[in-house]
RNA sequence: CGGGGUGUAGUAUAUCGGUAGUACGUCUGCUUUGGGAGCAGAUAGGCCGAGUUCGAUUCUCGGCACCCCGACCA
């Protein structure tokens, strides 16, 4: 994409009212917008970051055989009374309407009572379970205090993902796989070394854990207990004797760490199920309660978090998995020039046909404005052509994130950003 | 939801019960073209409402918004 036509512009100052660094970042470079408090629009260059997490999510999702849905944002109130959480009392973050006729309608907060209400239709025997579906769904939530930019919002995305199975054999199964593909996603993603599959408070319908997977990260709101080995860690809110006991580990052995919750996954067992009449005939022909587990990754904070910890005094630094683009093509001076506008060209036209996404800077501006837009919207590779680059018959080719600069011929060129 | 803070232009601020000023930004033009350059011109503001007053951005009251801490957080 030529940088001309890109709509959003970059703005030199932070906004006066965002505190949170990925806010500012992502606000200041041009990747999304603010509407009010908690509530945020993506443009281009954000919008492009997301689907790229998105994609790295759908695809461990369709690995585990789950099937790609999409629910309603209006909700019906007679399926949430069924379990009891329509009341405000009970569920107090929901935004709520009424039609014109007077009828109550809820806009989807959580999906597990709509998408289960849903899959009865569809689950009545032993032989159509197991079954998992996901979505990536615009969640709203009355959130009494938005906060961190986009990491805790009103209106946010959110993949969240159904298990159906026979029982908790069949359901743990499931589970634990769907904890390596949560582990994939955050390596893909670039936050392997700082998430942690953590256990945590099972919440109203589960008896044990739940586990949430946490990230590092000073802008996190929680605080969890990671052993020293690194291969347990335990979120504050039930870092207690029993756990600890039930974990078989020592308390001396934990450090204390703020972090992010990326992800969270549930065993529900069959209680919800039973609720809300959703039987299947066994091998016997007997009756018996679906078992349930829910997974979900709020994908806009996971965007959040990769943009708090992703970045440095000049902007941000994206991985190349969510880059909004792979290249940052970088075209210096007059732009009558026509021996270098010529060259960019060339190369931008044989980059596309490679298969490389490249932003190409071709916009009449100074050197200077033009590096700091770069650092700032942070795409991990930028390329100069100048008239100095084509004096020396090279590319200067700069790594947004080691700062390594290196002058290449157009054949290595090729072969780096193959890697 | 409890507590705290802040509301003057995009940002940072100044002044004042009597025509709201400066800087940066932004925009236009010319010059310039390897790290936010120079010159010229332009742009845009008192959160909203009520009250006091001849007159309110300023004083009083109410509301709203935003930020922070806590609570909450499938």
């Amino acid at each position: 994409m030529k940088q001309s036509q890109l709509f959003t512009k970059t703005r030199k100052e932070v906004p006066a009212d965002e505190s949170a660094k990925n806010a500012q970042l992502l606000i200041r470079a041009g990747f999304i917008s603010k509407e009010f408090a908690g509530v945020y629009s993506m443009l281009p260059l954000g919008l492009r970051v997301l689907n790229n997490i998105k994609n790295i999510v759908a695809e461990e999702m369709e690995r585990l055989g789950s099937q790609e849905i999409i629910m309603s944002t209006l909700q019906n109130k007679e399926v949430w009374e069924m379990t009891d959480r329509w009341d405000d009392e009970k569920a107090d973050i929901w935004f709520k309407s009424k039609l014109k006729n007077g009828t109550d309608v809820g806009f989807g907060w959580s999906h597990e009572e709509p998408i289960t209400n849903m899959m009865r239709a569809h689950i009545a025997s032993y032989h159509d379970l197991p079954r998992y579906v996901h979505q990536f769904q615009n969640k709203l939530r009355n959130e009494t205090r938005a906060k961190s930019g986009i990491m805790r919002c009103r209106e946010f995305i959110m993949k969240d993902m159904y298990s159906y199975c026979i029982d908790e054999a069949e359901h743990m199964d499931f589970y634990n796989k769907a904890i390596e593909a949560y582990l994939n996603i955050y390596r893909k993603v670039g936050l392997g070394d700082l998430t942690y599959v953590t256990s945590a408070s099972g919440g109203v319908f589960t008896d044990k854990f739940s586990h949430e997977f946490q990230t590092i990260c000073e802008a996190g709101e929680d605080i969890i207990y990671v052993h020293k080995d690194g291969t347990v860690a335990i979120n504050e809110e039930i870092f207690n004797e029993e756990t600890l006991q039930n974990l078989g580990k020592k308390k001396e052995d934990f450090e204390a760490k703020k972090a992010a919750e990326v992800g969270n996954i549930f065993t529900f067992g069959t209680g919800k199920c039973e609720q809300m009449d959703f039987f299947f005939t066994d091998k016997e022909g007997n009756k018996k309660p679906v078992f349930l587990g829910s997974y979900g990754i709020g994908v806009t904070r996971l965007m959040g978090v990769i943009a708090e910890i992703f970045s440095d005094d000049k902007g941000l630094v994206w991985s190349r998995a969510v880059a909004p683009f792979a290249v940052h093509l970088v075209e210096l001076g007059s732009v009558e020039d026509t021996t270098v506008r010529a060259e960019a060209q060339k190369l931008y036209d044989e980059l596309l046909t490679e298969g490389i996404e490249v932003l190409w800077d071709d916009r009449d501006l100074r050197a200077g404005e033009k590096f700091a837009d770069s650092d700032l919207i942070g795409i991990p590779t930028r390329i100069v052509v100048s008239s100095k680059t084509l004096a020396s018959g090279t590319f200067e080719v700069k790594d947004r994130a080691t700062g390594e600069v290196s002058m290449v011929s157009r054949a290595e060129l090729s072969s780096m950003l193959k890697n």
